[in-house]
DNA sequence: TTGTAGGCGTTATCAA
DNA sequence: TTGATAACGCCTACAA
C-alpha cells in the first residue's frame, strides 16, 4: 500500500493538491462535480487526511482531555462518558487521564499536553492542599480548562459544581429525623473542596437541630482500602454511632464490611447515608441510601462548556455552575 | 504570551534551532552544559515541543485508542484503567472511545483515526454479525489493533481472551451441584463471540451430567433495560427455572430486580451465577456468585502486547492469548 | 559538538 | 473555480 496524500490524489487525478485540500473542507469554493470525483476518488483508496499535519496548519487539535483522580470509580466513569459523548457529537476526540491522586502526575501531564496536543482540558484534581501553582504557567487562552467537582478554589476557572452544601444538609437532617444523634461524617480532606463543602452542610444541618458537632465523630480517611477498614472498625468499636454519613462513596462500602465484621446490623444498630453514584444501590443488603450527583449531566455540561469556549462563544451565567444532587433513602437510613 | 517555538529559542540563547531541538532528544549528539543551558530556559518559559509538529515529522503520535462498546459498565472501565496506565508507564496518551454497541460508529471512529491519529487500537468490538469488512481497509502495519474479549474470530489480529468456555462450564456445573436441573442461560447474542463460548461452557457441563439442553432456557436478551426486565419476569414465571446462569453482568441486575418484584427468594428459590467484575459483588442482597475476569490485567496485557508491536518487537506465542477467569461462589448460588 | 537546509502533509493567501 | 507557494514547528541527514 504506498503512501497516499493529497498529492498523489491530485497527480491521479490531473488536479493541483489545494483542490484536492479544498474538497475535504465544508465550505470552500469549489466545484461540486470537482469535489464529488476526488471524494469517490479518496474514498475509494480509503484515505483520510492526516491528523498532524491538519492539526499543525491549523493549530488546533479536535481533541479533549479529561483528567480524573481515577478511573475505577463509576462517578468518574460516568462523568467521562458524558463528556464523551458530549464531545463525540461535536465531532472531538476525547483523551483519559487518571492522576492516581498523585499531583504531580496532574502537574507533568497537564504541562505535557499543553503545547496543543489537546484543545481543552475538562478536570477533577487531586487537592487543594497540593501545590498546584504549576496551572499559573499554563496559558489557558491557549488551552481553556474547566473543573468539576473537585476543584483548585483559588484558582480563577469555570467550575461544574453540585449542590454539596444543601444535599449534605438534607442528607444529615434526614439521618436526625431517624433519631440518630450520634451521627459521624467520614470524609478524605474536610478542609478542601467537596469534602469541606460537605462537612459544612453537616454542621449546619447538626446545629439548626441542637446537636453538639463533635470532632472526635468525624473520621479522616484516606485513599487505602485496607487502612480506612481498619480506621472505621476501631472508630464504629469506640465511639459507637448510630449513624454514618459518607462524604464518598467508597467510606460507605467499606462500613458496610466492617458492619458485616463487627456482626452490626444495619440500620438497626447504625444507619448509613453516602454520596455514590452507585446505579445498583437499591440491590446492596440493605439498599443504600444515597446522596447521588447527576454524573452523565456533569460530564456533559462541563463539555458543553468547554466546547464553548474553544469556539470562543461567550459563556453564560456565572464561573461556577452548580447543578442538582438527589438524597434517594432507602432501608440503610430507616427508622 | 508571545509565541515560543525552538526558533525563539535558539535565537535567546545564540543557538540553531536543531541544537535546541536536540536537547530534548534523549540520546543526540549534544554538549551537557548546551543541554541544561536549553532546559533550563526552556523551563523558565515552560516550553513544551509542539506535538503535531513533532508526530507530523516521526510519524507517530504516542498515543493509543481504547474502544470500548460502552462506558457505564465497570469490567470495561477496569480494563481501560488497566490499558491507561501501562500505556502511561511507556510515555503514551489514552484516546477513549465509546461505540454505544453502534458498528457504524465502531467503522467511523476507526477509519477516521486511521490516517496518524494514533500509533494503535485496543478494541472490543460492536458484534460478529455487523458487517465489520471495514477492518480490511485499515492499513494494520501502519496502525496495528489489538482484540480484547469480544472479537471478530474472522479477522486475523491479536486476541486477548478469557477462558470463557472453562469458566461457564465450571460456573454450571457448580449450579449442577447444588442441585439444580433446569438452568437458564441468559444472553445478549449466543451465536458469536463471548455469548457463544460462555453457551458451549454451558451446554457441555449440562450434558456430561445426562442433563438434557432445553431451548426454552436460553433467553436471548437486548442491551435495553426496560425490555431485559420484561424478558426475565415472563420467562421466570412461566418456565420455573431453578437457577439462571447470566453470561453478562447486567443480565443479573436485572434478574435481582425481577425476583425482587415477583417475591423470589435468592437463593433458595432461584440461584444466581453471573460474569460479573463488580467489586463489590459481595455487598449485594444476597452476594452474587461471580465469574470474575481479571478486568484491568486484560487492560495491562492488551496495551503490552500492542506496544510492544509499536516498538516492532516480536510479539511472542500465539495470536491468541488467554487469560484465567475466576468463579468466586458467594450465596447467590448456595444450597 | 553545532549549524544548515529540506521536508513531514496540510491549509491559506494570493494570483490567474 | 483552480493553481502555485508559503507557512505550521519540528527532526535529521549532512556538512562544518
Amino acid at each position: 500500500m504506498s503512501k497516499i496524500d493529497i498529492i498523489s490524489i491530485a497527480k491521479a487525478l490531473n488536479l493541483s493538491k489545494s483542490t484536492v485540500s479544498r474538497a475535504f473542507k465544508e465550505n470552500s469554493d469549489i466545484n461540486p462535480n470537482t469535489r464529488s470525483r476526488i471524494l469517490a476518488y479518496a474514498n475509494d483508496l480509503n484515505y483520510r487526511p492526516n491528523h498532524y499535519a491538519s492539526n499543525l496548519r491549523e493549530q488546533k487539535s479536535k481533541t479533549i482531555a479529561v483528567v480524573v483522580p481515577e478511573l475505577s470509580n463509576n462517578y468518574f466513569t460516568q462523568i467521562i462518558e458524558g463528556a464523551e459523548q458530549t464531545a463525540k457529537e461535536a465531532g472531538y476526540h476525547t483523551l483519559i487521564f487518571a492522576t492516581d491522586d498523585n499531583v504531580n502526575k496532574e502537574r507533568e501531564f497537564i504541562t505535557s499536553i499543553s503545547n496543543g496536543k489537546v484543545d481543552g482540558v475538562l478536570m477533577s484534581v487531586v487537592g487543594e492542599r497540593e501545590d498546584h501553582s504549576y496551572l499559573n504557567n499554563i496559558d489557558l487562552e491557549k488551552m481553556p480548562i474547566v473543573f468539576f467537582d473537585r476543584v483548585y478554589d483559588d484558582i480563577d476557572i469555570t467550575k461544574i459544581l453540585t449542590d454539596d452544601y444543601q444535599s449534605s444538609f438534607e442528607a444529615t437532617e434526614h439521618l436526625i429525623d431517624a433519631n440518630c444523634r450520634d451521627i459521624a461524617y467520614l470524609v478524605i480532606d474536610k478542609e478542601h473542596s467537596i469534602g469541606r463543602e460537605r462537612y459544612l452542610g453537616y454542621r449546619d444541618a447538626l446545629q439548626k437541630h441542637n446537636i453538639p458537632v463533635r470532632e472526635d465523630l468525624i473520621v479522616n480517611c484516606s485513599n487505602s482500602y485496607d487502612e480506612n477498614f481498619e480506621t472505621i472498625k476501631y472508630f464504629l468499636k469506640n465511639k459507637k454511632p448510630d449513624a454514618v454519613f459518607a462524604s464518598v462513596e467508597r467510606l460507605a462500602f467499606s462500613t458496610y464490611y466492617v458492619c458485616s465484621d463487627l456482626g452490626l446490623n444495619i440500620p438497626k444498630d447504625l444507619k448509613i447515608v453516602a454520596f455514590s453514584s452507585l446505579q445498583i444501590a437499591a440491590l446492596l443488603s440493605p439498599p443504600l441510601s444515597t446522596v447521588t450527583q447527576p454524573a452523565e449531566q456533569i460530564g456533559q455540561e462541563a463539555a458543553r462548556i468547554l466546547l464553548k469556549k474553544l469556539k470562543n462563544e461567550e459563556v453564560e451565567g456565572s464561573k461556577q455552575i452548580v447543578l442538582k444532587s438527589k438524597l434517594i433513602i432507602r432501608r440503610s437510613s430507616q427508622l
